[in-house]
DNA sequence: CTGTATTTTTGGATTGAACCAATTTCGGCA
DNA sequence: TGCCGAAATTGGTTCAATCCAAAAATACAG
């Protein structure tokens, strides 16, 4: 079946697929659209949903369940298994030890290097997938949990914009603990409205920065990102 | 065994056939048929070979390289990074895909603030503990792999000297790549007794910087040590 | 109304066939 | 000999179609 036509809306998309099935379903997960123990749709009907083969979903699932985000029984169905409230989601053991001067002392330290990395070697689908977590950023400003867990996968881009694995993986230890120290912070109700409000205007900065290819400019921003989260995180208010 | 393409009816056996490819590679790797850093077949032969589709060889070499027994290089090939005789060196996945001038650049970003930390904080217990390992590298000069391990554990306890666990984790995967990285190059017998001096050398400085708190020193010394790396590791040849 | 048998739904596994992108190989030209 | 570009090789990703087995939904007999 030589069949080279790309059907309408693209029958072979290049290469995030997967990708982009994780983060629709990750971000229906946070923003509880798909509540914890609820059931989603079937493999068939999301595959028909997001345009894509089962196989595809298959894999992002997979991936989903490795994380521990959801649960699946064959004949069944699959559950969300994240709470977003529960403390329970793995977080790295190393995590729990770690307190909010030392987190931000190790950001401190990575993040500005980082910054200067990924701007520099960032390609165009890597800004592309930048801007979609931005605007999904937007959409969810209502929602702390959601938005702080966006926020990390913006994080996270950035840090894999760098083409470096090993900041990567050292840069995930860094987002666990900020996960952690962002639990008891929001318990606090130091993450208000007002504040998002301003973490998203210093977002759309520092992303308007990095398409521009402008390294200072994105890092000055980056360095502001990290003074607001000590805002929050030490409590100097 | 199929000449041609299997065909119609047969062709599909129930359950356990990525078990099978699994342990069929896992046998031939641990015997040796598929040595060390050897390449094994392309996924296209290994599946003809093994009557299998490559999509179920894929699934069982995707396993064995989150086992950290196989590396894959798109366009080149899979090869073997187990090592039955190698040290149990449990090396995390991701240290493996970690270039040497990525980890170089990591260390750059790290270290400098690492050793500023640590000169600062490191308790009297903690610097004693250091010049007992440095002891222990003078006497074994000799002895390449002992001397890089020692000198890891060196690294290490600097790096708990920060009081910072958060830093510690990341640094030990510093650590577990620059072991991997040096593995290469004692195989490239790039460590000659002469280079060790010369780190011997080093890490005395460092140390006796370390122990008169002497932050600028410490630093300094921690650069040449980084310098030093990056003729072994970067050399071509 | 109940309990069982049948059908449908759902996840699980495998095959086969593309197409893409990074590497390597190789042939030919200077 | 040395270099460069085309061609072949190789892993990476996605799609489509089956078949299987567990669960759930439904139909039906008693």
């Amino acid at each position: 079946m030589s069949n080279s036509s790309l059907p309408s809306s693209g029958a072979y998309l290049p290469g995030a697929t997967v990708k982009y099935v994780i983060e629709t379903l990750l971000t229906r997960i946070v923003t509880q659209e798909y509540a914890s123990e609820e059931r989603l749709p079937s493999e068939r009907q999301l595959a028909q949903d997001l345009g894509v083969a089962r196989n595809t979903v298959r894999e992002a699932l997979d991936q989903l369940e490795a994380r521990g985000m959801i649960r699946r029984r064959a004949g069944s169905g699959s559950f969300v298994t994240y709470d977003p409230d529960g403390e329970a989601s793995a977080t790295s053991p190393v995590a729990a030890d770690v307190g909010p001067l030392q987190l931000q002392v190790m950001r401190g330290i990575i993040e500005p290097e980082m910054m200067r990395l990924a701007v520099i070697n960032m390609t165009p689908r890597q800004i592309e997938a930048l801007s979609v977590v931005l605007s999904k950023m937007e959409a969810v400003q209502a929602d702390a949990t959601a938005f702080v867990r966006l926020e990390e996968e913006f994080h996270r881009l950035i840090a894999e914009g760098t083409g470096n694995p090993l900041l990567l993986a050292c840069y995930n230890l860094v987002l666990d603990a900020r996960r952690q120290a962002f639990r008891t912070a929001m318990y606090r109700r130091h993450l208000t409205p007002a504040r998002i409000a301003i973490y998203q205007r210093g977002y759309n900065g520092l992303f308007n920065a990095i398409a521009a290819r402008d390294i200072e400019e994105a890092s000055e921003f980056m360095k502001l990102s990290l003074i607001e989260d000590q805002r929050i995180l030490l409590q100097e208010d």
